[in-house]
DNA sequence: GTCTATATTTCGATAGAC
DNA sequence: GTCTATCGAAATATAGAC
């Protein structure tokens, strides 16, 4: 059942099996890798083809079109963040929401250390995930991580100096992520989480925060 | 005299005269906030022609290819932030260099913050500018910005603790630029500057920093 | 300095054999 | 499920008139 950008990526369960994954799912992570490294627009899909010692039409047979693999992507990342922003769904105002931002942060440390460049892809392609977004096959009934967090840091209701100190904080995960957890996975994750969830709470525990 | 990268863009400084910005100036405008926008290679010289009310072709006279239009930006970057490395010059060893970190960043903020879309061009297309650093034309004579930081940043001879906090510090500062100095320049400067800078210190003045 | 017109290359995508 | 071959569109870049 291939070309369905939503679909799971089985890893073909064979039995007791070798950890072999399928065509698909290495597809989606040289393209991951190379989306992050070269930007989405500078990554052809003749590029992820040669890494995968494939040619360019195979990957039709998995994804319908470019944009498809992207999306696969960005839905992983959807479904890694999904409870991330529970916090501010029982606030009542933006104000309350901007209270719940550390918890909102600490959450989103620990799944983003796991899966840093589902986190960089995004950030290093705007115009990307702007395009997906507005996809219509990309029908998520809850709104975006991001635009969320867009929204809030752009309400009137929350003083200026807190909004910055509340995107300051975010800058430090991903600032955390760029350095240690996009190139090679050398540091403990466990230990880089530790570290970035201490940074963010100084951020956020001072005057304007 | 076109097509020289380096070029300082003259303002065509006519007496007393109306702030006319050159072709070539323009096209730097423009082109910057496209690749900021849409990225690097998202970003055709249609698109930028267009913008301006011209030809594609026109902006051959001014820049011989693409990369040259990237270069120029980067160029500009790297005498933005020119003198902003200079506590780490002084300093014997990385260990040092780290206790350096703060008056680094303090300076990075003050320059950053006046022109922030320089900064997101370089953090959002790191395609283009791992380009433009191997290009021969880009014989800096000194190290560039990020990859002295990035070699701080993978000293051993630092803490595993502060170097991440260093690398936060900095995701903080890219963070709030791109929050409130990325889209329109609505919120006051300064007072950006101020919030962004104690939000740095915070991060820097904990154990780990 | 800017234009029209065109050359050249690369890319996304399709058709059909195996 | 992957291949060869190819199409059409779009992109970079050049040539030469004005």
């Amino acid at each position: 059942m291939p070309r369905d950008p939503t679909a799971p990526t089985g890893e073909t369960p064979g039995a007791g099996a070798p950890p072999r994954a399928s065509t698909r799912e290495r597809i989606l992570e040289v393209a991951l890798e190379l989306f992050v490294d070269q930007g989405y627009d500078g990554t052809s899909l003749r590029d992820i083809a040669k890494r995968l010692g494939v040619t360019k039409a195979a990957l039709y047979y998995h994804f319908e079109r470019k944009d498809d693999i992207f999306l696969a992507l960005h839905l992983r990342a959807h479904e890694l963040l999904r409870d991330v922003l529970v916090p501010l769904d029982e606030a009542p105002d933006d104000r309350a929401r901007s209270d719940a931002w550390p918890a909102v942060l600490e959450r989103f440390v620990d799944r983003a250390v796991e899966h840093p460049r589902l986190v960089l892809l995004h950030v290093r392609n705007p115009g990307a995930l702007a395009a997906v977004v507005d996809d219509d096959r990309n029908r998520s009934e809850n709104e975006d991580f991001q635009q969320r967090t867009l929204r809030l840091l752009q309400s009137a209701e929350v003083p200026i100096e807190r909004r910055v100190r509340m995107a300051c904080a975010l800058g430090a995960v991903v600032g955390g992520l760029a350095a240690f957890g996009g190139a090679q996975e050398e540091t403990a994750v466990p230990e880089l989480a530790e570290h970035v969830r201490s940074a963010v709470a100084d951020v956020l525990r001072r005057p304007g925060a």
